[in-house]
RNA sequence: GCUCCGUUCGUCUAGGGGUUAGGACACAAGAUUUUCAUUCUUGCAACAGGGGUUCGAUUCCCCUACGGAGUACCA
């Protein structure tokens, strides 16, 4: 009874994989290593027109990225293959078929038109919800209304029809969700489902159920957008004979918009400013003919170990004051039972602290990679020792990778302008006085260290009779041209005894006429 | 409209028939850092409303309100 448990993640390749479905693949990771079962992708393309290239090739690389290892899929194979639905079509008729035989499935013939004409009826009819259902098949044109011959007859001249599932009229459809507890709706609340399309494809409800069974899927852990289905795919189960074996449930509170109403989208990530991609998604507009991307969070210099993080806790929680986890910690503590209810506004600022906290608790010489890429791209350069110190002395303010480059560049490059603001108050006559005599002191020594600097400074103001206060930021604006930086002795020393002389001096220059009485 | 799901600080949430309703983000104040950031301390701030059940309900039940999802030959 005990038997293995396997989940699988199965998008539909028709965009970029947004990043509310990499929290879904996420979960379905966390519980097949929890349960030391196995996980599975399955891409599900039965829908032709609304394929796009290269979704599949996002799919995977947002997974690689994000850390979810796949066991069974489209890449690596399995004893399920294939693993595209596209290509396990010849499949799914046997099983239409065969809901046809057993009287819960039959063939419509209605037309597009025929179909909208019987809502726009309904509607006019005013009723409640207007459905190809119990009631409306009998006016339709399908094989419970037409003469046995007639639909023989229409099959075989090759008439272009669905199959729909023949729900009953009155049945009471109950599911346990994991998440949810007991689900139940009335039969009369779902439509004679298309369970295969007129191009032969079979729908998302049939495939779904078909494959999750041949696959021997033990619990379907999918967004609460498909809750309202799960009953249909639960009548599926016990017309197809699969009751014994239908997996479980577990539908996933919805990620919703940041300020307050709907699902997150791509909209959101326009007006925020904040990606709802896991990496970066480059198109051309169809309808302009330019060049787009969409961003993603991998682009914006955000780590995915944060995002990792970050996710998993869009829905879940330890129940514990623990926020920073590893994969590894994740997959320990994760259980469903302690999957959320409620949708989850999506806050990109908690997102930005996890993202600084495992920044902050990086080494400096981890951090030099995300470096040395700024640098390359401005031809810049400087030996590894000095990144690997700068990028210690910055780390505890970071928020993204690229703010190494924003809260640093004076390292790399003489300052050209000085902060007006700090120049305003703080170049006085005195700090003047004392900084000149200062790059006079540094420039007899033979090198430069910290240590140096700093004592050097306290015999200049010591001999001058200046605290410190009043000259330090001055000499900050100086050496680096902005007002806030990490310790300036440690600057200096990364920049050496001559760059810290030289930019002393070219300050002293520039600021001539800005002296403060 | 109809069906389903949900509702604890601004946000993410813990908790649970009797609690000073806890934590985190954000925000504010203070300390440290002669800067900024970090760190630390403190503060701010919530059980949607109405009925039950109960000695007692934020917790259980019902109703309402609000929010969300679904309602395709899309997934």
């Amino acid at each position: 009874m005990n038997k293995e448990v396997r989940v699988r993640f199965a998008p539909s390749p028709t965009g970029p994989l947004h990043i509310g479905g990499v929290r879904t693949a996420l979960y379905n990771y966390l519980f097949a290593r929890k349960m030391g079962g196995k996980m599975l992708l399955r891409i599900e393309d039965t829908d032709q027109t609304r394929f796009v290239e290269n979704a599949e090739q996002y799919i995977l690389e947002a997974l690689q990225w994000i850390g979810i290892t796949i066991d069974e899929g489209p890449s690596v194979g399995g004893p399920c293959a294939p693993y595209r639905q596209s290509e396990r079509k010849p499949m799914y008729k046997q099983y239409a078929l065969q809901l046809v035989e057993s009287g819960n499935a039959y063939y419509a013939f209605d037309t597009p038109e025929e179909l909208e004409a019987m809502r726009k009826r309904l509607e006019a009819q005013k009723v409640a919800s207007p459905a190809y259902n119990a009631i409306t098949r009998t006016q339709m044109k399908n094989s419970l209304t037409l003469p046995e011959d007639e639909v023989k007859r229409r099959l075989e001249a090759g008439e272009p029809y669905v199959i729909r599932l023949k729900v009953p009229r009155k049945d009471e459809i109950r599911l346990n969700d994991l998440v949810r507890g007991w689900v139940m709706v009335h039969s009369s609340a779902i439509d004679d489902k298309v369970l295969m399309k007129s191009d032969g494809m079979p729908t998302y409800h049939l495939a779904n159920v078909v494959d999750d069974h041949l696959m021997e899927i033990t619990h379907v852990i999918r967004g609460e957008e498909w809750l309202p289905s799960a009953p249909l795919h639960v009548l599926l189960y016990k017309f197809l004979g699969w009751e014994e074996t239908m997996p479980q449930f577990a539908h996933l509170p919805l990620l919703l918009k940041p300020d307050g109403n709907g699902k997150l989208s791509k909209r959101d990530a326009d007006a925020g400013g904040f990606p709802v991609f896991p990496l970066d998604w480059k198109f051309q507009n169809k309808e302009t003919g330019k060049d787009e991307t969409w961003i993603g969070f991998r682009e914006q210099g955000y780590l995915s170990d944060a995002v990792t993080n970050f996710l998993a806790f869009l829905g879940w929680n330890p129940g514990t004051n623990q926020e920073l986890f590893t994969m590894e910690e994740l997959i320990q503590a994760f259980s469903i039972e302690r999957v959320g209810k409620s949708g989850t506004k999506f806050d990109i600022d908690k997102a930005k602290w996890f993202n600084q906290q495992y920044l902050k608790n990086k080494s400096g010489a981890e951090l030099v990679p995300f470096l040395q890429k700024e640098l390359q791209q401005r031809q810049l350069n400087a030996s590894p020792e000095s990144l690997v110190r700068i990028c210690d002395l910055l780390k505890e303010r970071l928020v993204f990778a690229h703010d190494l480059w924003n809260q640093g560049a004076y390292f790399f490059l003489s300052p050209t302008e000085y902060d007006p603001q700090v120049v305003t108050s703080k170049w006085t006559q005195e700090a003047v006085t004392v900084i000149t005599s200062y790059a006079a002191a540094l420039d007899k020594l033979p090198s430069l260290t910290a240590e140096q600097a700093k004592s050097t400074l306290n015999e200049v103001l010591e001999a001058q009779g200046v605290k410190m206060g009043k000259v330090l930021q001055a000499l900050r604006v100086a050496i680096t041209g902005v007002g806030a930086g990490p310790d300036l002795m440690q600057i200096m020393e990364v920049l050496g005894k001559q760059a810290t002389v030289a930019r002393i001096q070219q300050a002293l220059t520039v600021l001539n006429s800005k002296v403060i009485a």
